[in-house]
RNA sequence: GCGCCCGUAGCUCAGCGGAUAGAGCGUCAGGUUGCGGACCUGAAGGUCGUGGGUUCGAGUCCCGCCGGGCGCGCCA
């Protein structure tokens, strides 16, 4: 159990008993309040605060401060009660907060617990713990490689389902590869035209890339065909080929960014399955679809969508929109309790008619959840770049990672929300790749990594546990930071955020740096103090090793 | 025009309805006869776009407006 846990079954309890003792009185309303505790501002102000007090000002017709008095003399009971109680003191202050704090004793067993079980430490506490949990991001078309645009989504996919993972949830990481529509057929084009001299086709690719596939492709591929649409069918082969070069090459460059996938799946899959057939007749049996100028159409108003959509174009193809419904009944057949979709914020416009074809389904539309990115414009000389891979127009986003580092990247998406746009200069963000807060959070673990070493040639051992050095020194200070590791992370993974993990790790930084100031730690003539102080330094190199691991973000025994 | 997202320090961004709104970078002034100076201490810098509302309490929730982005195809 978490501190916080501690302190809210504290005040919990503390609240029941002044009630049964007559201190207040007993209002269902009010016991109906939820018990809230948060960090307080000031550090005299405690380790956590409970507002329950204001909260129950109007129910219980009472001051708020009069309330905070009952429950501190209430939980003087409680903890005379229980011994081994978390919450050491509670004192009612203005204007009617609950200032908790913790025990020496508390502290010191989680930081203890953390250095004995340091791979599990911080993680499995969340909400959906045991959910199974379905991740698709990228899906990046396979008509190019990846661009710093699809840098976002990856980072971002991949940070969610490490967050998740955290917390204690299944997931699986997916792929989607739209590898059978027309633009594969005008890459493969633009692979023939640049191969045998002709200008590329209008709507064909114009990248450097190009030039090399089309050096590449073997004879056979592009083979002369018979019949009336011989160029067609050399068009599509050489598409398919050039394509699954492409797809080659994208996995690699995700491989060097620490993002891997479980499960690939291709557009031509989900038709060779029947599974868009089947989406569609699902709908139909439903009399979700109708007929109308030669088209059929999926009544999406009839669940708030504010249009209804094609489903079958009247020339009798399909739409994108019939193989999005396909693929998420593929999906939930596969038996994931959640879908998350992490998409491009101009995608938002498909949310709403994807939610209600899986409600008119039958599914629950609550389990298909999608994530939108906001944008990242990337400027150069004050100008903003544009990305088409269709015009050759793009930064490779291997070609930025290696000037930035994967760690530097990693943590500049997971400290901003994924929503919000962003502007990212290019040159400015080389150079100021070596200021990122990432390498003040490595460069903690390295110094601490270089302490332990340190002591191991003094001689010097860590205790095998913190408890009784607490006390009023800088330990404590620090030992509060490292033992708020699982709350962070149970945020982390209900919030489906990780900002909150490298503020955490910053934090956690700062405070191992300002005690590495004020306490020595490898210190011969005082060998028990220097064992309890190696100790909580270990729990503290644990803690950042973790929260580093959550981000995929590596923790350098040295710099 | 309609819908969604965003607007917080010079810059890039954090901030479950709670106490004096924070961090990094940048700027300025300092710091090591001890374990890593990629560090530490301090300072300057804010009408939280704007006007109302709800609340004991609003950067946070609701409404209007202003500014920016995206979307409104039988494209993907």
């Amino acid at each position: 159990m978490t501190l916080r846990a501690a302190a809210r079954n504290a005040v919990g309890a503390a609240f029941e008993r002044a009630i049964a003792s007559g201190r207040l009185p007993d209002v269902p309303e009010a016991r109906a309040a939820e018990i809230e505790v948060s960090r307080p501002a000031k550090p005299e102000h405690g380790d956590l605060a409970a507002n329950l007090a204001l909260r129950l000002a109007k129910p219980l017709r009472m001051a708020p401060i009069a309330i905070a008095t009952a429950l501190a003399e209430a939980m003087v009971e409680v903890r005379a009660a229980d011994p081994g109680s978390a919450i050491g003191t509670a004192e009612a202050v203005n204007p009617g907060f609950l200032n908790l704090r913790f025990t020496d004793a508390a502290v010191e067993a989680i930081v203890d617990h953390a250095r004995r079980e340091p791979a599990g430490w911080g993680r499995g506490t969340g909400a959906s713990s045991g959910r199974h949990v379905n991740v698709e991001f990228v899906s990046a078309n396979p008509t190019g490689p990846l661009t710093v645009g699809n840098a976002r989504g990856a980072f971002v996919g991949d940070l969610l389902a490490r967050v998740l993972e955290a917390g204690g949830q299944r997931v699986t990481r997916e792929y989607y590869f739209n590898d059978s529509g027309a633009q594969v057929r005008n890459l493969g084009a633009s692979v023939l035209a640049i191969r045998e001299g002709r200008d590329v086709p209008e709507d064909g690719y114009h990248g450097e890339y190009v030039v090399d596939l089309a050096a590449e492709v073997p004879d056979t591929v592009v083979a002369a065909r018979t019949g009336d649409d011989a160029e067609e069918q050399r068009a599509w082969a050489a598409g398919r080929w050039a394509s699954d070069r492409i797809r080659k090459g994208i996995e690699a460059s995700l491989a060097s960014l620490g993002v891997r996938f479980d499960v690939w799946t291709t557009e031509g899959s989900l038709l060779e399955h029947g599974w868009v057939d089947r989406a569609i007749a699902r709908l139909r049996e439903g009399g979700h679809l109708y007929e109308a100028d030669g088209a059929t159409w999926f009544r999406s108003t009839a669940f708030g969508d504010d249009k209804d959509r094609v489903v079958i174009r009247s020339n009798g193809s399909l739409t994108y929109f019939a193989y999005d419904i396909g693929y998420v009944t593929e999906k939930l057949s596969r038996g994931f309790d959640h879908l998350i979709y992490i998409w491009g914020a101009d995608h938002h416009g498909t949310v709403a008619r994807l939610r209600n074809a899986a409600e008119a389904m039958g599914f629950d539309k609550a389990a298909v959840e999608v994530i939108l990115t906001g944008w990242v414009h990337f400027l150069q000389d004050g100008q903003e770049l544009s990305m088409s891979k269709r015009a050759g127009t793009f930064i490779a986003l291997d070609d930025l990672l290696a000037e930035l580092g994967a760690d530097a990247a990693r943590w500049y998406f997971a400290s901003r929300g994924a929503n919000v746009n962003m502007d990212v200069d290019i040159e400015l963000a080389k150079k100021q790749s070596s200021e990122n807060p990432v390498y003040y959070v490595q460069y903690a673990h390295a110094r601490i990594a270089s302490i332990l070493r340190k002591a191991a040639d003094t001689g010097l051992a860590a205790a095998p546990s913190v408890a009784g050095s607490l006390g009023e020194g800088p330990e404590g200070t620090l030992a509060r930071v490292v033992a708020r590791l699982p709350e962070v992370v149970e945020d982390a993974a209900s919030a489906q955020e990780t900002q909150g993990v490298t503020t955490y790790a910053t934090e956690l930084a700062t405070a191992f740096h300002a005690f590495y100031r004020d306490a020595r730690v490898v210190d011969p003539d005082e060998p028990e103090r220097s064992a309890k102080r190696l100790a909580l330094v270990d729990a503290t190199r644990i803690s950042l090793a973790n929260a580093l691991a959550l981000l995929g973000i590596s923790a350098p025994e040295q710099m």
